[in-house]
DNA sequence: CGAAACTTGCACAGCAGTGTGCAAGTTAAT
DNA sequence: ATTAACTTGCACACTGCTGTGCAAGTTTCG
């Protein structure tokens, strides 16, 4: 049933071009969340009629898309070792910055109620990883303590949002900017986020 | 032409059914920004068709809606006479807060690409204080001065959008959170926040 | 009361998007 | 070169939304 019999093997270019569907996608939902199946295959130099061939529908095509990031984003969570809290925010935020397409499609997904538990389930290692940052600075006394550890972690993840999803992308001071607003909304002022970039530069010139 | 003989006054549940539709449109589309026309007239407690009564067409509807929202806002805008600019900051928030819905609409259609000149216009107003009080507090000293003060300004409005819109608006403590966070990215540390709303308690208190 | 103002429900046409079937064409594997 | 794998374009049925016309109601004004 699900293999028909595979008399011959698949093309190579089939499997470039479901790669390329799926980097349409996020290139063109971070754009327009509501970009029709149509606008997607476009872009990816496909006729709608071929993208079905790829996927079932739409939910399916998402719901890689959706994994996909997932993964990309555990991936740079689990990758975080940084004992100091501020700078463990920073980091995230700037490693984040890198997958920025993928992030603002996880982002406008992440809004979208029919979705919203598939993201949920998703982005929750991401998530786990956040909010133990935030319980250490609370703790050690580098974050603030005016708010509960995930309330803080929520907003952090808005504020983050907020940064990738209206401004300019493009704009090479723009990862100084998310980062620098991720720093404030954590609690530290802004004298002293300039301090903690000036101390590791190398927070903002990694790729 | 524009007025064919009335032969008679209007009555006067009519407008109030108009107001009603406007009342409804404003929490049906703050819940969820691209809600039918049906979903609105239903949650007026009228018919789809008698809406169209009313209003033109949706385009109609949502202009007047724009055209309500930003004069509270500008209104609240033009009022704010407060010479620290931190405080203003925070007065602002608390008093914008107080129209949650009406925010959360805004925020929602500001969003909208084909509405987005219009709601620019609209807001012209708001955004010009937000962008002198952010001018005021840098030339002070009272605010960062390490982004440009528009970047500021479309900034601390991010943030602001972002609590409004995701951050459980019945909350008791949801006006102070959001306070704080515009606060925060503003350039104070938490601390200081903490400070200035103690020093402070009618900024929170305001209905 | 009586007439105008307003609402309702229904039918209709139109638009945009989704998902499928199929015949014809193109491209890669063997 | 042959054949399977893949793509294309078109037609089709379906859904959900918009905006309009109209006849039959209900409500308010005078």
């Amino acid at each position: 049933m699900t293999t028909p019999a595979p008399l011959r093997r698949p093309r190579k270019d089939a499997a470039a071009n479901r790669a390329g569907i799926l980097q349409a996608a996020a290139t063109t939902l971070a754009l327009d969340p509501s970009a029709s199946i149509d606008q997607i295959a476009r872009a990816a130099g496909l006729s709608r009629r071929a993208l079905y061939g790829h996927f079932d529908d739409r939910q399916a095509l998402l719901t890689e898309l959706i994994a996909a990031g997932a993964q990309r984003f555990n991936a740079i969570a689990s990758s975080l070792h940084e004992p100091h809290p501020p700078l463990a925010l920073a980091r995230l935020t700037a490693a984040l910055w890198a997958e920025a397409a993928h992030v603002q499609v996880a982002a406008a997904l992440a809004l979208d109620d029919t979705r919203l538990e598939q993201t949920a389930t998703a982005l929750a290692p991401l998530r786990r990883a956040l909010v133990g940052v935030v319980r250490a600075g609370q703790d050690d006394g580098t974050l603030r303590v005016d708010m509960a550890a995930p309330t803080l972690a929520r907003l952090i993840e808005e504020t983050a949002r907020a940064a990738v999803s209206r401004i300019d992308a493009s704009s090479p001071i723009a990862t100084s900017i998310a980062v620098r607003a991720v720093l404030s909304i954590a609690g530290l002022s802004w004298r002293e986020s300039e301090a903690l970039l000036n101390a590791h530069p190398d927070v903002l010139e990694a790729n």
